[in-house]
DNA sequence: TGGAGTACACCC
DNA sequence: AAACGGGTGTACTCCA
């Protein structure tokens, strides 16, 4: 039995727990213990003693801090008042240590601790929380901005993920400091630290007669910060070979991790009447496709209701009765039958789709579809409105997913709906106004400088210099014409053909096949090919457009296979050459059947798996070859691959196709972050982030084309100086009350940069 | 009834 | 020979 638990939870209703004349003090409602729990107390009175006991008034509290000097790693930690909302708590202590000795430190101390160790790196866990603390408590925080700006800032949930990534390409997950002690320093940390809730009480006691688990459970987080740090500098030290970011970016990630915070806590202001307008105009009309659907006798069954069928079960956020799925696939299939369509089967139950994308194609040539599709669209757009319900949100970001990319919840703010009136629901705050700055193009852009860095070349690199337009370039090529003759085009012959350049100029790089290509082109630019057209489109832009891309899309599998099994690629080559290697890698996946549809030869498999098995000197894959454990996780072990940004980030073990994206993705994501930060430490106030686009809120009547100036100037050299490269970044900006989804650049006759507003008015 | 698994739709 | 990646949120089904 846990005594200190025992102890919270008298606390926690509202008992009490002390020392009085010379002896321990618990005063509890009765049954809120059991005999054992309170026998367990009496025994334990000693040791509940030494908990207690104020101490003398001449002693010192433990690890007092007076002055002296730590190592060159300092592990911080800040205790707390209890944070509510989304204000700062206030900092109460602050515990310090080098790994060998541990201080405390009040909060007045703080500034003579960081100046005397400004030359120090520190270590948090959790920096975002940790750095801003101390940011608000200090008078004067430009030691602390020092640490910061230096690259001596650190934090151990960071790189704890990190590694997760470099090593297995884990899902990056915050883990607590208890974990990550323990695995990294293989100390326990008590997870019931009965003091943890309390600190805001020391800031109304004298340290010296406080009890002493204030400050022997705060001192242990900061030593087990500092001793993990240590123990994960080693093992991320194998992976990174390059360290402008900090180990695997750890650096940047932490800075990100600030900045994002802070965004935040900023949070955006919303529009509640046009919320509330726009939320009860999508119900009406959800309401107004359900009668209808009821009117068709083919939608017979269609929505679930209740056991006397009287009403049916609805659905709370987007107003729409639960569909009976089985009846809705009959209803299709029917139609399918009918109408001779063949909808694909999906996903592992190989059952009927149920996609509204797939069935819309068909909407106008069938009244239930017709009117099912409208109704999954309104409601699902309905959705939406589900995390908008407050005057003020605050979506809360992840730094770091598996891309090196951010993410966002509660309310996904990076995900809602272009159309449909959501963006503009957001608001500036009253008395603000907001810029929204976008990177243009920019993934592409880092692509050009992955390539340029790996190749030594890069067409799409040269374009950019010359400040054209990658998309009118593409389709021009295309096209057959000049580029000079492609941009005097009327805008309306222009504007198609540079959707459909657009389309291959993002899907290709990443790794899109032809067919891939096809639904991507109509899904995402509402562009027809035919496969033979993307196979073609495909050919020509890899290998005429920008001929760095064959390269880049080059995949030596043989290599790869060489480097997971440890050997010689020769001997790959020898072996299994690559007419075989493409049948290995289906074996290996678990299929038996060829292309055509015959099954591999027994004698072919034999082979294969004895050609693997004696290639092999990789211990740790010895015994699946051996045992032919085919399936999904061999084939990754074998075929897949780490992949690195040029930042110096790592991933394990990636397909082909995340192998490709992952550079270009995560570089310009990096350079976002650090833009991101960048602003937070000028003082901007940043009140969104959505991957290449970002939100500023600007004082009304501030000088709105200095303050853009500076922010687009930031943002510009923090991508340029991660790319490492001169290839220009570019940026488009606009001004505006709402955040409109077709805001543009607007200034006066004078140059001066003006609030953009809407041609058509809010519905 | 609640969690896991699945499918789908939204974003860049 | 063939390959887009990364997310979050909701609805629905199945099953203990």
């Amino acid at each position: 039995m846990n005594l200190l638990q025992l102890l919270n939870r008298i606390r926690l209703n509202g008992g009490e727990v002390g020392w009085r004349e010379g002896q321990v003090f618990l005063k509890f409602r009765p049954g809120l213990l059991t005999a054992e729990e309170v026998e367990a107390l009496r025994q334990a009175e000693a040791e509940l003693s030494q908990l207690l006991r104020p101490k003398e008034e001449s002693e010192s509290y433990p690890f007092q801090w007076s002055g002296e000097q730590l190592g060159p790693e300092v592990g911080l930690d800040c205790e707390t008042t209890l944070i509510e909302g989304f204000e700062l708590p206030k900092l109460v202590l602050v515990s310090v240590s080098d790994g060998q000795r541990t201080f405390v430190l009040k909060p007045e101390q703080l500034e003579q601790f960081l100046q005397l160790h400004r030359d120090r790196s520190f270590v948090c866990h959790h920096t975002a929380f940790d750095f801003r603390v101390v940011e608000k408590s200090l008078r004067d925080p430009s030691d602390w901005w020092t640490v910061a700006e230096a690259g001596r800032l650190h934090d151990t949930m960071m790189l704890d993920q990190l590694i997760g990534l470099a090593e297995a390409d884990s899902y990056p997950r915050p883990r607590n400091l208890g974990q990550v002690a323990k695995q990294w320093a293989g100390m326990d940390l008590n997870k019931d630290d009965p003091f943890r809730l309390r600190y805001a009480e020391l800031l109304r006691k004298d340290w010296s007669s406080a009890e002493e688990g204030f400050f022997t459970y705060a001192a242990k987080d900061a030593e087990a910060t500092v001793r993990s740090w240590q123990k994960m500098k080693l093992a991320a030290g194998k992976f990174s070979s390059v360290r402008r970011f900090g180990l695997l970016t750890e650096q940047l990630q932490t800075l990100a991790s600030i900045a994002l915070a802070d965004i935040t806590a900023n949070g955006m202001e919303l529009d509640r009447e046009l919320v509330v307008r726009n939320r009860d105009a999508f119900a009406d009309k959800v309401q107004g496709l359900i009668e209808r659907l009821q009117q068709l006798p083919q939608a017979e069954g269609l929505f679930k209701q209740n056991r006397q069928k009287t009403l049916f079960v609805m659905n709370e956020t987007s107003g729409k009765p639960s569909i009976h799925q089985k009846r809705l696939r009959e209803i299709l299939q029917g139609i399918a039958e009918e109408k001779e369509l063949s909808p694909p089967s999906t996903g592992k139950t190989k059952e009927l789709t149920t996609s509204v994308k797939w069935w819309g194609a068909y909407a106008d040539e069938d009244p239930f579809l017709e009117l099912w599709v409208q109704l999954e669209q309104t409601a699902k757009l309905s959705q939406f409105f589900g995390g908008l319900t407050e005057k003020r949100i605050h979506p809360k970001y992840s730094t770091m997913v598996r891309t090196g990319r951010t993410s966002c919840s509660s309310p996904n703010i990076q995900q809602l709906p272009r159309e449909g009136g959501f963006r503009e629901m957001v608001t500036a705050a009253p008395g603000a106004v907001l810029l929204t700055v976008d990177f243009a193009a920019i993934e592409l852009r880092t692509l050009a400088a992955v390539c340029e860095k790996t190749f030594g070349f890069s067409r799409l690199a040269e374009v950019f210099r010359q400040r054209v337009d990658p998309h009118s370039y593409t389709a021009a090529m295309f096209a057959g014409m000049e580029l000079e003759q492609f941009l005097q085009l009327p805008k309306s012959q222009k504007k198609p053909l540079r959707q459909k350049a657009k389309a291959l100029n993002f899907g290709i790089p990443g790794g899109l096949g032809a067919k891939s290509l096809v639904s991507y082109a109509k899904h995402s630019y509402g562009v027809d090919l035919s496969v033979e057209e993307a196979e073609d489109f495909r050919q020509k832009l890899i290998a005429v457009v920008y001929p760095e891309l064959e390269l880049y899309l080059r995949e030596d599998a043989a290599l790869i296979v060489a480097e997971n099994l440890k050997t010689d690629r020769q001997l790959v080559d020898q072996y299994l050459p690559a007419s075989v290697l493409g049948a290995a890698k289906k074996i290996v996946r678990g299929s038996i059947l060829k292309k055509d549809g015959e099954e591999y030869l027994p004698t072919f498999v034999d082979r294969v798996w004895n050609c693997l098995k004696g290639l092999n000197k990789n211990p740790e894959l010895r015994f699946a070859i051996e045992q032919r454990k085919a399936g999904e996780g061999l084939f990754r072990k074998l075929f897949w691959t780490p992949v690195e940004t040029t930042t110096g980030r790592r991933r394990a073990s990636v397909s082909f196709s995340q192998a490709r994206n992952t550079p270009f993705q995560g570089l310009a994501a990096d350079g976002a972050k650090l833009s991101l930060w960048r602003l937070y430490r000028e003082g901007f106030r940043t009140v969104a982030f959505v991957h290449d686009e970002v939100v500023v809120e600007l004082p009304e009547d501030s000088d709105y084309s200095a303050e853009a100036e500076k922010v687009v100037q930031l943002m510009v050299s923090s991508m340029s100086e991660v790319m490492d490269s001169d290839i220009p970044v570019e940026v488009e900006f606009s001004l505006s009350r709402r955040w409109w989804k077709n805001a543009e650049e607007v200034r006066s006759e004078d140059g001066q940069l003006l609030l953009w507003s809407p041609e058509v008015p809010v519905s």
